[in-house]
DNA sequence: ATCAATTGCGTTATGCTATAACGTGTGGCA
DNA sequence: TGCCACACGTTATAGCATAACGCAATTGAT
């Protein structure tokens, strides 16, 4: 329900991220959509805040970059919990890995320090299973 | 037995960071440096990169700064495992945390995908008890 | 002792990432 | 009609990180 409502620009954008074939930086993105009459940082920042609180896209912070979220059902997008990023430092791609046990390990740790848990970021760096066939 | 190793740079690092109440940034701990004569980034980066080497500091890559690291036996800094850390978004506080468990499943989970596990970040955003309690 | 290799250091310059601040246009709605 | 919220465009600036150069000190093998 999220996708028709997207603005001319967070499609543009989220389209650049969907055929990219692995994470983008916002400045990749610009420069990919020059041709689409895009000039300045900005035009790209603001799409990308969109198109993550809608949960359209992630961020990587372990490399100021950004993905599409390979979850298919954007029906109920904003509550497929805590996403865990294998990032393959290679070739750069990047595997989006839900679990149970692990959202529930990271509850119960934070209950211990009586923490309040907005956003839970956890990037795994490595190699993939391709890329380590060597 | 890293410690009397460190470098004059490195230790004046490891220094701020420790007596901060929180993460700094690189510049902010080159401002906090200019006294003792550093005048370029690079002179604190150098610094930063090889206290991450050695395990003496953590990199908080959701904020773009470093924290010493709250391990008390440097005698065995390079096996302390998996860290996450808990960061207040209000006072800045950081709270680093080890578990075995998560990080079994992480293994785990990894393991699915046939990926290999070079570091992995868990960082957790939220608030603390002191200021949840308002 | 000497030469080569390594490592840390200082400096300048540059590149990448992100946001502030201002103004414009448009659509909804009381 | 007038107000409000929102997306947009533009310029400028702030914040984070590294490239590339040359020098000095250390180590360690010959």
């Amino acid at each position: 329900m999220a996708a028709q409502q997207l603005t001319k620009n967070q499609s543009l954008v989220l389209d650049a991220l969907h055929h990219a074939d692995g994470p983008l930086s916002a400045y990749t993105i610009l420069d990919k959509l020059r041709d689409h009459g895009f000039r300045a940082p900005l035009q790209v920042y603001r799409a990308l805040d969109k198109l993550l609180e809608f949960g359209l896209i992630h961020r990587l912070e372990s490399m100021n970059s950004f993905v599409a979220c390979a979850h298919p059902d954007h029906q109920h997008h904003h509550d497929h919990g805590v996403t865990a990023f294998a990032i393959c430092e290679d070739c750069g791609q990047v595997t989006e890995m839900h679990d149970e046990a692990m959202e529930e390990r990271l509850t119960v740790l934070a209950g211990k320090q009586h923490f309040k848990t907005e956003k839970t970021t956890i990037e795994i760096r490595g190699h993939c299973q391709n890329c380590t066939a060597e």
